[in-house]
DNA sequence: CAAATTTGTTAGAATAGTCTAACTTTGTAA
DNA sequence: TTACAAAGTTAGACTATTCTAACAAATTTG
């Protein structure tokens, strides 16, 4: 069974997973913040133990054992967030700490039963998905509101980053996932898009919000 | 701030602590099942850092502070018990493991959240007391149900050993907190007692039960 | 392409927590 | 009160995780 530490690792390398499914170490390392010579000694006893591919100078890649551990934490992470959202009231932006040190607790049956008690959810309160008891997790086929046209109608269902400032900006605006837009207009100088939805008739939000704001077109 | 296994020698420490507060390495290293070397050099270390009162060849002491935070991790493992119980639905066989993992999470704000939704609880779900959010604890002032005599009524009120296997076994009577007992009869041979009690017009406990019952006496 | 930069590796050390083996103190009991 | 047993200590070693310093390979770029 891996250690908390390596269920980290685990955890870094399928987050950071690119197209190939690859990673390099100093990526690993900088998600992690520990120095590279510490990613290099784990990622060398992960491999030993059968969860990462390596080779000398060469990119990581999660073997299947290692993807579907790691999954399996995501989903103790999520599913955590969204207990504390649900039943125990916290705000979308206070949940991420809590979760990370809850999502190391080795008991099925705890987890077993906030899913239960959640209605068995997809999605945590960020809008991430859930991967299911197998690890196996359907990804999000969202828009970026970055990507949508003056007129459309959207609706807010994700988003590309849960930092605390960010989620704390949003609440700031009354924004949360579900929140029905219409874009204005979009500035072509600095692709700041102006939006209107309940009781905003007017918001300017930034090219760098829009691109953290995920939607479904609605129209 | 300590570690979790730091935690766990103060919780310890803390349970063992005999009449004058007294703790013996020998009784410390089998609470926790390392060897004596292993106690030893923690304990040395606890005392460096202001937790322990430790000479050579001494019994323990918990200094103010040691006691201090060894409650306050006893509060949040009595807490997340009861929570387990009262919101999770677990039975109060399943939730010593989980909450010997949950105890060492660093979230005050979680706690806080599940005493509220439990209304303050002052007991855990097998009658221990529930330290205070200052560290504070109010001993319990029952009696062993071995203590009582015949054509009494007690209620049961607590444990004193809240062993799986003991819990399992009150399961398999219908015995739990609140049942309303009446006292047949003593058998001064081996100590055993014939019991009444809702749906049980006769039931026999062994001396050994009778002692782990703890019963607020109703007449 | 050769220099510069970035990325990755090795060596060596530190800390936390654990162990076994060997030895010393303390306490008990004949 | 000496001898044995129980309790405690020391020394030395091991694993996990981390670091810095020094060096090597790979990549980028003028």
């Amino acid at each position: 069974m891996a250690s908390s530490t390596e269920e980290n690792y685990l955890k870094s390398l399928y987050n950071l997973a690119n197209v190939q499914g690859e990673v390099n170490l100093s990526e690993l390392a900088a998600s992690l913040q520990v120095s590279l010579p510490t990613a290099n000694s784990m990622v060398k006893s992960l491999q030993k133990s059968g969860w990462v591919i390596y080779e000398k100078y060469k990119p990581l890649t999660l073997t299947k054992e290692g993807k579907k551990t790691a999954a399996l934490i995501i989903r103790k992470h999520r599913l955590t967030e969204m207990f504390l959202v649900k039943v125990m009231n916290f705000g979308w932006e206070e949940v991420h700490e809590v979760a990370e040190q809850i999502e190391h607790i080795h008991a099925p049956k705890f987890f077993e039963r906030m899913d239960q008690m959640l209605g068995f959810p997809t999605v945590d309160p960020h809008g991430s998905p859930i991967p299911d008891p197998q690890g196996k997790i359907t990804p999000l086929s969202y828009t970026p509101l970055a990507h949508a046209k003056p007129g459309q109608h959207v609706q807010l269902a994700a988003l590309t980053n849960s930092s605390t400032e960010f989620l704390e900006f949003l609440n700031s605006r009354k924004l949360s996932l579900g929140t029905q837009l219409t874009i204005l207009s979009k500035e072509s100088y600095d692709q700041s898009m102006v939006v209107s939805y309940a009781h905003h008739p007017s918001e300017t939000l930034s090219e760098k919000v829009c691109e953290r704001l995920l939607v479904r077109v609605l129209d």
